[in-house]
DNA sequence: AGGTATAGTTTCGACTCGCTACTATTCCAG
DNA sequence: CTGGAATAGTAGCGAGTCGAAACTATACCT
């Protein structure tokens, strides 16, 4: 596990790019709209919005994130990969360890996931930071009856907004596990 | 797992020490006789010697490490954890991450674990680093029928020496896994 | 005996990251 | 509606880490 973690860093330099860089593009990529943003990539990657910041400065810089302005709060700008990040993306180092999970067999491909995403939720515990997950497990997410235009929809208790199709499986900083009691 | 990795160093300052000074006292713990060396912790850790030798000399000022002429290379030096070494190894910050491991189900955790190696090995024979093992899995084991005082001893056909009872479960630089042929 | 490979060290420079201070906006309580 | 606290984001500094390159000394090989 050491072992892993530290060939993820050393071996990510490609592209120009740094870990931290990689990190932040990877979480962009897969953020839902609400929490694009730089304190919440800050609180994801566990660093400082200091540091968070500069990362995302270097992306605009390289033409990966475009920054327009949040739509609800002007201190805050959201943050949408390119076509030239989803480009590079391809090229990420960590597809190494996507496809080296991914050439193992079925059943043990899913009990390594299982496994690890056991010891995150327990280290993340112990660290008093609130794990990031997906709208369609969050205890915040709310099936409307009638959306208006007659195809099933959602809603979000802590934005106070109906989702788009394109938020319902990507990860969200205000996730709260809905099986959780 | 990129998270985890993330966590691993980040919070791994403690008692003084560095990531990177962490995982060389990890790594001697854990290594052999033939493998406590410098350059054998720097294929370890995938980094250079030049670096290697940096890490190993703020330990050897610290006191967690004891730098001994080696005895058949008079260019090389054995590192021998100290007693204060294993005592600091006690607040490991991995040890966060054995402990969560540690709390799975038993056949989980043993599952994890595979997982996990079988990615190693997957990564670090593209990258066409070789693993590092046990010797009681190496293929340069020979059990020696007479060694002598009667017990049962081993022999390694690299070193061309007979091991001690405390190297035989402990990782070693040249280690080829037995099963391959 | 000579050349090549290896063990280890040192120095230097690029780069990363966290900390602190700062501005602008939002939220909340009275 | 107003004043204070909290939050989003940025800028700059400084400590510290790491890799590359150059170097010495010893071992190995032919």
């Amino acid at each position: 596990m050491e072992q892993l973690g530290h060939c993820a860093c050393s071996e990510a330099f490609r592209e120009g790019l740094n870990p931290a860089q990689w990190a932040a593009l990877r979480y962009f990529e897969r953020a839902n709209r609400f929490s694009r943003t730089v304190s919440a990539f800050a609180r994801y990657h566990g660093t400082t919005r200091g540091t968070a910041s500069q990362t995302v400065r270097a992306l605009v810089q390289k033409g990966y994130l475009r920054r327009r302005p949040a739509r609800r709060d002007q201190r805050s700008f959201s943050l949408e990969p390119t076509d030239a990040a989803r480009r590079v993306l391809a090229a990420d180092p960590f597809g190494e360890f996507v496809s080296a999970a991914g050439a193992l067999p079925r059943e043990q491909c899913a009990e390594l996931a299982r496994g690890l995403r056991a010891m995150l939720d327990r280290v993340q515990e112990r660290r008093q930071q609130r794990p990031f997950g997906v709208c369609t497990a969050c205890e915040h997410l709310r099936p409307v009856a009638d959306p208006g235009d007659g195809c099933a929809g959602y809603h979000c208790r802590v934005q106070d907004e109906l989702l788009e199709a394109g938020d319902l499986d990507r990860i969200c900083v205000d996730f709260r596990c809905r099986r959780e009691h």
